[in-house]
Order: structure tokens, then sequence, then C-alpha cells
RNA sequence: GGAAGCGUGGCAGAGCGGCCGAAUGCACUCGCCUUGAAAGCGAGAGUCCCGCAAGGGUCCGGGGGUUCGAAUCCCUCCGCUUCCGCCA
């Protein structure tokens, strides 16, 4: 969420910078609300203070001035209510206003609205030269005997996954040995947080209120619940309405979860398959920073999520999301795009986004210097990574002319076994 | 699910319907003292909102009510604790 001063200010340049994001700002709402709240505010506020005035006058009044006074305190009193109606009413269409405004983005994202218009970063690694027509994962998966989509199906329903064996094994390997790289090696601390959580939460990190649709609800009786869809949620809400002291930033928290989408409006697309399913499992990243520092965290990140692809020898590429393809809350995001020989192209694995202090407003997740500046804190999120998507990876770069799959090397102490053959 | 109790500032812990934003202790910050530290002494310090500022307002778990006036009374919700039941 912006601050409201902030989007009025033009310096800031809020109406061109939502609109390379489609989003058009009506300032001039925006400028009224404001306005008649800040003034139904202080017209309360006076009409209290005269208020406790009275209130303490009467106590030493002489009888026949104190019910005047009385009676002066009730008209007060009135205007107060009155105020404060109008303060509540119009700070309520004002937040409303603005947790629909998504984050501005930087000046360095470039102009587009799709992924074919994201900027080249860099390139990692040399998408295996196979000298046979390479099988895509659900192929492979399904001659290895590790995968059962038209089970997972009958079970759930379409876009969840059955793994077994190997497979189920390769899962449980994969998030120990994301986990161990992040605690181990990038310092993060690891939790275990609840993936149901309350709408205060979903707020926080901003898919809620307007992507109620992309959430799995649920709920008993008056009870509302969401399952997250990342651990981002849980792990950035952490910290909501409390105070952090700067010197014991940044905060580095990883977790390992289930996430849960709706994939609302994604029909037809990447029906086959693990890489868009309603239930996934995913190991995540999130900082919590000096809010002047998250551009230079996000690099730090970012490089945190490549060295899971490179530990697994992977050929990835880094690209900047175009403005107009980022996610609500995001200022800038970097995409991680794995090679996949099945498809004969990049498909997106990860994503490292900076949300500057746009989370942190909307969690109060406030910040206070040794000197006594208070602030709000930077949040930023990576993939580190999700568990299915890098398993397709892994299949279809490892797979070789035998249809066996090799497995990496910093991951056969985590497997056990250093190759998949089919059954 | 049943019964009882409790929720005050970073922590501990007072608080008669007006003198309470709130005693006191610890912790904290800045001085003094000391070779240095501790102890001692003095001073200061909460949050959020409105305001250029001066200043004003808010906040004693959340919400509502009674009253000229509520941390103090009433209602309600939430949370915690203890006992019983059930249970992974």
């Amino acid at each position: 969420m912006h601050d409201p001063r902030v989007l009025l200010d033009p310096a800031t340049d809020a109406v061109r910078k939502l609109a390379r994001r489609g989003y058009s700002l009506d300032l001039g709402s925006l400028e009224k609300l404001l306005s008649g709240r800040n003034a139904a505010i202080q017209r309360g506020d006076e009409a209290r203070a005269e208020a406790k005035r009275v209130a303490t006058a009467v106590k030493g009044a002489d009888p026949d001035e104190r019910a005047a006074l009385v009676e002066r305190a009730r008209d007060l009193k009135a205007v107060v209510g009155a105020a404060e109606q109008e303060h509540k009413a119009l700070d309520a269409e004002l937040t409303a206003l603005l947790l629909d405004v998504p984050n501005l983005p930087l000046d360095e994202v470039p102009d587009g609205a799709s992924d074919d218009d994201a900027e080249l970063v860099r390139t990692w690694g040399e998408p295996p030269a196979l000298d046979f027509t390479p099988l895509d994962h659900v192929d492979l998966g399904d001659r290895l005997g590790i995968l059962d989509l038209p089970r997972a199906t009958k079970l759930a329903g379409p876009r969840f996954a059955v793994l077994r064996g190997r497979g189920a094994a390769l899962e449980r390997a994969l998030a120990r040995y994301f986990l161990d790289l992040a605690t181990e090696r990038h310092g993060y601390t690891e939790y275990s947080v609840p993936t149901l959580v309350n709408r205060t939460s979903m707020t926080g990190t901003g898919q809620l209120p307007k992507f109620e649709q992309d959430l799995f609800k649920t709920g008993v009786d008056e009870r509302e619940l969401f399952l997250i869809p990342t651990a981002e949620v849980p792990l950035t809400n952490l910290h909501a309405q409390e105070t952090l002291a700067t010197e014991t930033l940044p905060l580095a928290y990883t977790a390992h979860t289930p996430c849960f989408r709706s994939e609302a409006g994604s029909y037809g697309k990447d029906t086959r398959g693990l890489i868009r399913m309603h239930e996934f499992s995913k190991v995540e990243l999130v900082r919590v920073v000096d809010s002047t520092t998250t551009r230079d965290e996000l690099e730090v990140l970012v490089g945190h999520a490549e060295a899971v692809l490179q530990g697994l020898g992977l050929a990835y590429r880094v690209v900047k999301l175009a403005a107009g393809d980022l996610g609500f809350s995001a200022q800038i995001t970097y995409d991680l795009e794995v090679w996949l020989p099945g498809q004969q192209k990049y498909r997106e694995i990860a994503s490292a986004s900076d949300f500057g202090t746009f989370q942190a407003r909307r969690a109060a997740i406030r910040t206070r210097s040794k000197d006594g500046t208070r602030g709000f804190a930077g949040t930023l999120n990576s993939s580190g990574l999700p568990i299915g998507r890098t398993m397709v990876a892994l299949l279809e770069q490892g797979q070789q002319a035998d249809g066996s799959v090799v497995i990496p090397e910093a991951l056969v102490p985590y497997t056990g076994f250093d190759r998949l053959t089919p059954a």
C-alpha cells in the first residue's frame, strides 16, 4: 500500500508509472478523499479537545453553571460523533482505493505487458546437446514409474500430482537440498509455518483484497481461512504489526511448504504435466531488510536462487520482467527460466521480487533505527525453488538416450541413488 | 464441548469514575562521578493520527454501551491460563 501523500506528490510521477503496468490512477478522487478525511479528523479533534476542557470544568463548577456546562458537553459530543463518522467513512473509502493500487515499477523495469517484453539479463549453462529426440517430463515420469497423473486426477481432479517410489523420494531430497543450501550456505533461518492463514495476512502481502479468486478459501462456520499460495505469506507476515530494530536487519527466512493456487483464468495453459498445479511444494526465501537497501538485496537474493540451479547443473537464464507483467506488490522482478528440452524453450521456474516498502506498509512491519528514526521495512522474496518445476527440469535435462535420467551429483547424498531407470 | 480465572507501556507490576498516558522496579538514552567499569546521583525517553509549526487528538486485548467525564461500570468478541471431557 502506498502513502497517499507520496502518490499525490508530482515528483513521484505515480500516474505515469502506474500506466506503465496498465493501471490508471484517479488522482482527483484520491486527493478529495484524503483532504476530506483529514478535515474531518481535525474537526473531531478540536471538538474533543473542547469537550475535555468542559468535562474538567464540570467537576468544580457552581451548581447554577453546571447545567449549562453539561449541556455544552452534550452538544460537543454530538459534533465529535458526527466528525468521527465522517472520518471513518472517508477513511474506509480511502483505504479501499489504496489497497487497489499496485506498486510502482522502478524506472529500470522495461516497458511492455507480457513475458515477451522481458529483458534478458544473463544466461547460465548450456542446454544439453541431446543426440536423440527428447521426451517431456510427463512421458519420462511415466516410463520411470515415478509420476502418476491419471490417479491424481481420480483423487482430486486435474492439476494435481501423485509421485511414486523414487519420484516421491526425489521430491523429498530436493526439499532437503534446497533447505540445506539456504540455511547452511546462505544464512537463512528455517521456519515451519501455518499453510492456512487469515484475511489480514493475505492482505499484508497483497494477495487480498484484489485476487481472492486466485486463492483456495476454507472455513468452518464464521471462521475464514485461506490456503497459502506461497510461503511468502506466512514468512513475511511473521513480523506484521511489529517494530524491528534496524540493526537486526536483514532477516533471512526460509520455509518448505505446500502451495495452493486456484489458477483461475489459466484454462488451457500448461495443462500437461507438473508445470501448473493447484497444489505444489516449494522452498521459499524471504528477506526483511532496511528499506534503503532493497535494490541491492534483490541482487543478493536472486544470487541465492541461481545458486540452487547452478548446484544442480541446470541451464537457465535470468530475465527482468516488463512493467505490465509485474506482480501486484512488486516494483521489480527477476524471473529465472530453466531450459526444458521437452518444450525446447526456457520456462519460468522461479521469480525474485523487490517489494520496497509496499508490503511492509500493508502489514505494518515497522523499523526503528538507533537514532530513533522510524520507518517501514523493505521486503523481498524468491522461490528457492519450487520442487515440481525443478523435477521437470531435472528429468528433461538429465535424460539419456536409453530413457534413464542422471541425478546431479550434488543431489546424490540426498537421494541415495544417482540415476532413475525405466521400470 | 463444560467450568473458573486473567488480559495495563520493552519486561515486571500498581491503579478510588475526574488529580491517569498512567505509580514503582528493571531494562534503555544522555550527563556527573571513576584510570576504566560497576554502584551512586541528575535528566530524558512510548505509539499512532491531524497540523508548515505552535499545538491538538488517539491508545490500558478488539468492538460497542452507560456518563458531562471510563484503564476503572455494563455488554460482546478475541486471546491466554487452570481443571474436566474428547482427540492426532
